[in-house]
DNA sequence: GCAAAAGTGTTTGGTCTACACCCATGA
DNA sequence: TCATGGGTGTAGACCAAACACTTTTGC
């Protein structure tokens, strides 16, 4: 019996004490909607039916390296920023096991996301059409929590940051934010509060990308997240 | 081997899989200061050092009602506002064991507490004197955690009613906010904050225990737990 | 020169803070 | 009548929201 990395096919089911998962909620943006990399389900009670990537929790592993190993695993991700959301542990979580789910979740620039994940393998569904029938177990309910945590750390935080290019416009960050609240904010609002906080870095490029006038560049000024109040 | 309530004698700890325990963080105010309370170790890597009341979660339990039977069974309380913290699992938790620890934080009244608990069995300990060098494994590290998720809550939630009992002053709802903050309050902007957030009802009854000019009893509108913006 | 997106300030209302005095009661 | 804690209002600073026009560029 392997130390790390326990398969479904160990006795650890039959045991006088429950089972830990661990289930990873992962956010991108594709297409300008907010999506959730689910895979196959790959026991028989989610046969058929798409999961959060997740494994077995093995002796020795912290919690946070089980989970870098899962989204290692199924989408080639090494290393995001993460956060650990809730454990899970109702009863009808799973038709069968006893087992328990320590969520986290991260959140990934679309670039680095598609240039890493094998789309053969992992399947993006924007996270409006989530729900009971469309994803196994309960992983809808995590979803909906991963959502939540995720908009709230949006508004204090710049984990923002970890879904932006290096350098990217105000304009681009703006449409982050829409896209993930689902709202409208006032640019001339927008622009200011962002700019009051000190995150960003006016560099002294521009984006030439499309053909109109040019936006400056911006760049993060903190590496590591930080906390602060945003909206 | 029994199903619930597995015991440390059990060979649960030569598994493939990490250990699942419930650690509980109970703060209560006695003497007008914020405590924790906590249990003598009762294994020998904690033995005369004090733990957080904790246990072994069963198979076919849930984490909410593991920390239900952890609390009862070490403080005699069982129904108190208790919220699930988060899961530890760093390598040096435990001297020996790959135990990993969901923790949760309650707050309970020190009229309550005081009538149900067995002060031979637990002690309290003022959450300034908890450190490293008086508690044992990491829970000095979780009881911090919990004090600052306590605060948070305390600053957008009503989760203050459940340590104060029936009928209470203002003065002494914002005792109980001086107290945990550590910070003196403007009464009158206090005062004022509180009543417009329609969280009180105000009685019909005085207080007429001190013998000063008595004050009105207030009582919480909503019995269940809500969230606000406080301070 | 025009279409398209970038960029920029001001006014207004609400909220937070600081601050000092009178009132009701029991002793 | 006095000591003790209960109870109240206002002015200034700060922050959030609403709102419209000018600038730069490529075509």
């Amino acid at each position: 019996m392997s130390t790390l990395n326990p398969t479904y096919t160990d006795d650890i089911f039959h045991l006088s004490i429950p089972v830990l998962a661990v289930d990873i909620v992962l956010f991108t943006l594709y297409r300008d909607e907010l999506c959730v990399v689910l895979v196959p389900g790959r026991n028989e009670w989610a046969k058929g039916r798409l999961t959060l990537p997740g494994g077995i929790i093995g002796r020795g592993e912290t919690l946070d390296e089980a989970a870098d190993r899962i989204l290692e695993r199924d989408t080639n991700i090494s290393w995001v920023y993460k956060e650990q959301l809730y454990t899970f542990s109702g009863k009808n979580r799973d038709d069968r096991w006893d087992v328990i789910s320590c969520s986290y979740y991260t959140l990934v620039g679309a670039q680095a996301f598609l240039s890493r994940i094998d789309l053969t393998r992992v399947s993006l569904m924007p996270y409006t059409e989530v729900s009971r029938d469309t994803v196994a177990y309960d992983h809808a309910d995590i979803i909906a929590y991963a959502y939540q945590r995720l908009k709230w750390k949006m508004e204090y935080t710049n984990v923002v940051k970890s879904i932006l290019p290096e350098r990217f416009t105000l304009r681009e960050l703006q449409e982050v934010y829409e896209t993930i609240f689902q709202k409208e904010f006032d640019k001339r609002n927008f622009r200011k509060k962002i700019l009051s906080l000190d995150m960003l870095i006016e560099t002294a490029e521009w984006d030439k990308e499309n053909s109109k006038r040019p936006a400056k560049l911006y760049t993060f000024s903190d590496t590591e997240l930080k906390i602060i109040g945003i909206l």
